[in-house]
DNA sequence: TATATATTTGACCTGTTGGTTAAACTTTAT
DNA sequence: ATAAAGTTTAACCAACAGGTCAAATATATA
């Protein structure tokens, strides 16, 4: 029947996702994932004749869902300023809602770059920067200016969230929850940026290389 | 003879601290720590007794190595904007030299957050946030702000050695290299920071949550 | 109902990995 | 020289993890 085979392996689908996300290929086991989806160990060898394979599906799944993020705000019609507020409320709620999505993606492309090529297709750099660039107020800007701006901004909202076991440990000494602190993050982050770019047509920053 | 075995020992912890940042805990193998030193698996367990011992050695020796970092340079005398010019330009060179420290530490400490405890004590944190309360130039900040600025400067410089398997690939489509953006994240970085935080005395991010 | 097909299971197999052990070899001290 | 201590090795062990298989159960179809 295909209706319950749907179920199933929609169930075995879950359970590796959430066992994957959080433990990284290495970590996880066969095992955990048929009890978390609470069926046997045969039957998950049944609908993913491997690890390897089943691993594959959800890093795909999880690698599109990680970078879909990024493109679709940048894409918006909107005033730039605004554009910035919004990509670091959406980005950071997301990033809160999925903790260990980061640190997965980039733990699992260090230990095997081939799954980089998987995804790297599917991001269109380009166009971001193109959007950026025709947005930027003030000044000319360089592609390695514009690529700085961006990998700024990605990581002044991806790496409190990267680092938040670390973090969490720190702000807890100085009587911040963290929870509060990746809320005013949203507001703090764009101001930060804004701030920087608005500075920029003074050109402090000399673009030797090119 | 306390000599050789010095040596041995010496040798093993090489082996072993290469073979955990890369690799980490759970995908490290003994039998390959043992063969980059050059000697027999039985060995190592005679200088190490357990896997586990072993790794809590390397562990605390990288923490130490990562953190020992931070508090150097900002307890230096220097003018504010000389100290951050300074900081992303060691930061960022000693990042250059152990690209696989940051991913280590946070991948293990999220795996055993019991880790954390052993660093967290090691890094005082009061000291830095006085010493920059003290330094920063223009308005009065809150412990927020102040918190907020000190890990918009560590994303900045982190983070994209911390992604940096995945940022090669988007650079390299765009053909910069990552070694030379790198280079020129030492004079980005602080730039982008100092001009943030000379936007601040208009405090456009207000602190709800205080 | 009976038969074919798909689904699920318990038991088993095999390779890998951390760890042990007893014996051999060095080095040092008497 | 020789006994004692430290060092190194080859061979082995047990546990665990991924993966298989034949039998059992459920489901659909004739």
């Amino acid at each position: 029947m295909t209706g319950k085979d749907k179920i199933t392996e929609e169930k075995i689908f879950e359970a590796a996702t959430e066992e994957f996300e959080q433990r990284g290929m290495e970590g996880a086991r066969m095992q955990d994932i048929a009890d978390r989806a609470g069926i046997n160990k045969a039957l998950l060898h049944y609908y993913f004749r491997t690890k390897e394979k089943l691993f594959s599906a959800v890093f795909d799944k999880l690698a599109q869902k990680m970078f879909k993020k990024f493109a679709a705000v940048f894409e918006m019609d909107m005033p730039f300023e605004a554009k910035i507020q919004y990509f670091f409320s959406e980005h950071i709620s997301f990033l809160e809602k999925n903790q260990s999505l980061p640190l997965f993606i980039i733990r699992e492309v260090h230990r095997n770059p081939v799954l980089l090529k998987k995804f790297l297709d599917n991001i269109n750099i380009e166009n971001i920067q193109a959007e950026m660039k025709k947005n930027l107020p003030g000044a000319y800007l360089t592609e390695y200016q514009i690529a700085h701006i961006m990998i700024s901004i990605i990581s002044l909202s991806v790496f409190p969230v990267l680092a938040s076991p670390i973090l969490k440990g720190i702000l807890d000494k100085q009587g911040i929850d963290f929870k509060a602190f990746l809320e005013e993050r949203k507001e703090f982050s764009p101001w930060f940026v804004m701030c920087a770019i608005n500075g920029m047509p003074q050109t402090p920053f000399n673009d030797k290389k090119k």
